[in-house]
RNA sequence: GCGGAUAUGGCGUAAUUGGUAGCCGCGUUAGACUUAGGAUCUAAUGGUGCAAGCCGUGGGGGUUCGAGUCCCCCUAUCCGCACCA
């Protein structure tokens, strides 16, 4: 008999496994692939905490499962060292970014070997790794020389846009002629085309982080990353066009397994609505008109105001003279409010008009033209008109500067009521149109039709789809992030050639950003491009005629991540991003594990690059994630102490009465708390301030109390998983971190329960060793209990993982375990698939079982046990139902009973002999597979 | 405001997907073995009742022989988006 020395055995067999290579994947071969990944991780400076392994475990899981089920598994990871977090994390440490994410990294490495991931190292990819960046800035060339082809709805070269311009035969938006217009000129309008491209945009700028961020990096104006507050500036950047893709991104989720929440998420931030543009003639001048965008042209008899927004173009020309003031005061107001205010006073209504009317084109009405910054600049058209009946922040305008408002919808013709009355407008879209021309008496749908077939046969207006997604802003002004293969002749972008990549981030001292947004790669010596020689050059040759600067921004943080997965598909590939080979073998992902706070982000601008490479004929699906699961966020549970008000060397224990009153709470490290009850030495030599405390006990103990919050180390409650292995083993941290609940949902870490998963694993390892597991598996076969323990087992796990109930199969494990013990089994046709089952989750016991029974090769390699219905029978049995005074009794038998079967066993199973106890049945209803009702 | 989810013992959770609610674990209680126990083992543990029993899955209705599960209406909590026309 020995004892479970879990540090002996995970120590041998990940020796084991790193000498083996036995996670080594190949592309190719006969087997049925199936690639496995997990959100690969910024290695931040604190290291891992126990919320980060909670995926990784559960991909791992499913990963070795589709092994033993005898798939060829690509389960790589890697590490997204470029971009902010990393960069502040160098700053605040005072250290360079390059050797603190070196630092991290061997940090993260670590930790993750420890706790016995099936992971292909040999695939690992760094974003900041010039080997993998080069493929990065390979992708940006290539958008920056394609742009979207609405009719094909592709992206196309831009070359072919260029000889069709040649040619003659597209002229969209030329001011003149192809041929007559100058590089620069022509270089302007194709940037209006490029997928990548330079335009003056107003953009989010936080002067704390010294850079620029995407819409997805702000919530509530202020910065995901540090939560400083952001401002709208206009600046010369990089964007995505990513809005081109927008139809297509609503589109592929329909193709994909992910929840529905998540969907819905992506759904909600593209913000797909359709409705229409409709041309309103000024009212002083008919020739010139404005477009405004709305999803209700069913609501344009109700129309009594339009709204521009502030940065509307025309406001400047309409504006009548005794208005002027009024409108340039609040249009400058209005502009140099910040993000936070304008979000923070959404509720306030404020506005001028400008003097100007606009003429109704269907009832030739003349309507006041406001300018309010309600209306967004970046959404539709700048310019909306304005149904105060129908539209709550309409009406709120409408009430606020005492305009009129007009009902044209109504739940049917005879029921509409006096707006003056209304205590809120009316949005549905259920009803009949009214007071409305030609469209009354319509519904709403109808009349929407009948408005847009009207508008498009007068030719002022079309039906038209907006959507809320804006292209991604692809500059910032940092140094750690990839820099743009990008160079400026006469202030034009020119990419640099392929083959000179990678465009190496240039070494410099000071890398922190300025507040003033000059990016600091300005402070490099070497940063120029030498176009002859197609080299990097010293800065101070820049001459303008053969040695040109180059671009200063840096690539954002999602740059890198976009495109991993494809990457690791062939991670050694000098000559290309991946090679077709291997994109064609292995497809796309089919099980993506992260969290869900990277929906509007990473997931979104992932899915564009996948469907742009597609496009291109790099990639071969569209959708680059098959099934994802969000695992769910770990919360801390903190602990507390009470503190004396009074006294403050006295700490109350929780349940004492009265003690609410006169206690503070204090945060109180995790680490000496052991199921609520304190650890008074280790509280003594925690802090010297604790070094005298005294205690008020309760049965002699002191019991923290706790609550849920964020994991953080001023809490002191991050659990770090290293100190759990220590105790524990890797094994005993697998299983319980599933064992803790279902993997997507959040939940709050609480080690209270890891004893008893420890003790599963210490009575497994004593079922194992009681047992003569190297002897032949010859002599008696198994008893009928202990094959139906074994088949159900199998039959439960094998279920579990394919939903992904990592939590029951740990139950079923303990089950199982129980019921064999009890049953003194010993027999290794029941301990050897055994051992197969439970090597997904715990891969070094198992491991160790399957070579103390005398198997040469690892475990991983074993085959998947299968299960034998014939074992799984279950016991008929009945229990008692009334109903209706009638006395009744349900009789269930086994799955496979048929309506004949059920008649029969009425009278002949024992169960139903003891109810009916010689009477014949009354009735009896059989429901299939499942059970008889029989009323006696 | 819009959208998505969730609600079961003291706690984390489970329920063959419409079939005896509470598996497994924690915690608690009692006992055994022990010089000792933060080790191990055994038993009990939704509430109420001496008991047979009765009541129990956030609340209220409904469908059904049968509802934690399906439908409708509330309530609470969490998450996402938010002046998006």
């Amino acid at each position: 008999m020995s004892d479970y020395n879990f540090q002996e055995i995970e120590s041998r067999w990940q020796s084991y496994w790193r000498q083996q290579g036995i996670y080594k994947s190949h592309n190719g071969g006969d087997k049925p692939h199936f690639y496995v990944l997990d959100m690969f991780p910024y290695p931040s400076g604190a290291g891992l905490h126990v919320g980060h392994p909670l995926g990784y475990i559960a991909s791992d899981i499913f990963a070795r499962y589709k092994r033993l089920q005898g798939f060829n598994v690509l389960h790589p990871m890697g590490y997204d060292a470029y971009g902010l977090p990393a960069e502040q994390y160098a700053i605040q440490t005072g250290q360079h970014p390059a050797v603190t994410t070196e630092k991290n990294i061997a940090r993260y490495r670590e930790q993750l070997d420890k706790i016995g991931f099936s992971f292909d190292w040999s695939r690992e990819v760094r974003t900041c790794d010039p080997a993998y960046y080069k493929w990065t800035q390979w992708t940006f060339i290539q958008l920056f020389n394609h742009y979207y082809d609405v009719t094909i709805n592709k992206a196309r070269p831009i070359a072919d846009l260029v000889s069709q311009l040649e040619n003659g035969s597209w002229v969209e938006g030329l001011s003149k002629p192809w041929s007559q217009m100058s590089e620069s000129e022509r270089q302007q309008y194709l940037m209006d085309y490029r997928l990548a491209y330079l335009a003056d945009i107003p953009v989010n700028w936080c002067p704390q982080l010294g850079t620029v961020l995407a819409n997805d990096e702000v919530v509530g104006g202020l910065s995901v990353r540090g939560g400083y507050p952001v401002e709208r500036k206009l600046m010369r950047q990089w964007s995505l066009r990513i809005s081109a893709y927008a139809q297509r991104l609503v589109d592929g989720l329909d193709d994909v397994d992910w929840t529905d929440s998540l969907k819905e998420i992506q759904r909600n931030w593209i913000g797909r609505s359709e409705g229409a543009a409709v041309l309103f003639p000024l009212a002083e001048d008919s020739s010139r008109q404005f477009e405004i965008f709305t999803t209700r042209p069913d609501t344009i008899f109700g129309v009594t105001f339009m709204v521009l927004c502030p940065e509307h173009e025309m406001i400047d020309s309409i504006t009548t003279a005794d208005h002027r003031r009024e409108v340039e005061q609040y249009v400058t107001w209005a502009k140099n409010r910040s993000e936070r205010e304008r979000q923070a006073e959404v509720k306030k209504v404020s506005g001028v008009f400008t003097g100007a009317y606009a003429v109704n084109p269907l009832s030739g009405e003349q309507i006041p033209i406001y300018v309010s910054d309600y209306v967004l600049s970046g959404y539709g058209t700048g310019a909306i008109m304005a149904v105060p009946a129908h539209d709550s922040r309409d009406f709120a305008f409408a009430r606020h500067f005492n305009l009129p408002i007009r009902q044209v919808v109504a739940p049917s013709l005879s029921e509409t009521s006096d707006p003056a009355t209304w205590a809120e407008s009316l949005d549905s879209k259920q009803g009949i149109v009214v007071n409305s021309g030609f469209i009354t008496g319509m519904t709403v749908k109808d009349a929407m039709r009948s408005v847009i077939a009207k508008v498009e046969e007068l030719h002022i207006g079309h039906k038209t789809v907006n959507f809320r997604l804006r292209d991604a802003i692809f500059s910032r002004q940092r140094y750690w992030g990839e820099p743009f293969p990008v160079y400026y002749k006469d202030n034009i972008p020119y990419t640099i050639p392929e083959q000179c990549l990678p465009l190496e981030l240039p070494a410099i001292k000071d890398f922190k950003p300025t507040s003033s947004g000059e990016p600091p790669l300005g402070h490099a010596e070497c940063w120029a491009w030498d176009e002859r020689n197609q080299r990097v050059v010293e800065t101070s040759k820049i001459d303008g005629k053969t040695v040109f600067p180059l671009e200063l921004s840096t690539m954002p943080g999602f740059a890198g991540s976009s495109g991993y997965y494809l990457r690791y598909m062939d991670a050694h590939n000098d000559s290309q991003y991946f090679g077709t080979d291997a994109v064609s073998y292995w497809q796309h992902v089919d099980l993506y594990v992260g969290g869900a706070e990277h929906g509007t982000g990473h997931l979104i601008y992932a899915r564009f690059w996948n469907k742009f490479l597609y496009d291109i004929g790099m990639a071969v699906c569209q959708e680059p994630f098959q099934k994802l699961i969000n695992q769910g966020m770990i919360q801390g549970r903190s602990n507390f102490v009470y503190r004396d008000k009074e006294d403050n060397n006295l700490f109350v224990s929780k349940n004492i009465e009265g003690r609410a009153n006169r206690t503070v709470p204090i945060h109180v490290d995790i680490n000496i708390v052991d199921n609520d009850v304190l650890d008074i030495e280790k509280f003594k030599a925690w802090r010297p301030e604790f070094k005298d405390a005294r205690f008020e006990l309760e049965d002699g103990k002191y019991v923290c109390g706790y609550e849920v919050e964020k994991m953080s180390k001023s809490m002191f409650n991050v659990q770090n998983p290293d100190d759990l292995v220590a105790r524990y083993g890797a094994d005993t941290l697998r299983l319980y971190e599933m064992f803790l609940g279902p993997v997507e949902q959040a939940k709050p870490w609480d080690t209270n329960g890891i004893e008893g998963v420890h003790r599963f694993l210490k009575k497994l390892w004593k079922l194992y060793d009681g047992a003569n597991l190297s002897g032949q598996a010859g002599g008696d076969a198994p008893s009928k209990a202990e094959l139906k323990v074994l088949h159900q087992t199998i039959k439960k796990i094998t279920d579990d993982i394919e939903r992904f109930s990592f939590n029951t199969s740990v139950s079923t494990f303990m089950v199982c375990c129980n019921e064999l013990t009890s049953l003194k089994c010993t027999h290794r046709d029941v301990l050897q698939p055994l051992a197969v089952l439970i090597a997904p989750f715990a891969p070094h016991i198992a491991e160790e079982f399957w070579h103390a029974m005398g198997n040469e090769t690892s475990v991983c390699d074993a085959q998947w046990p299968r299960y034998d219905e014939s074992c799984l029978e279950e016991d008929a049995f009945a229990y008692p139902v009334s109903f209706n005074g009638k006395m009744r009794f349900s009789l269930v038998l086994p799955v496979t009973a048929t309506a004949q079967e059920a008649e029969k066993a009425v009278l002949e199973a024992p169960e139903a002999q003891k109810w009916l106890d010689g009477k014949l049945p009354k009735k009896v209803i059989f429901v299939p597979k499942k059970i008889i009702n029989v009323v006696i």
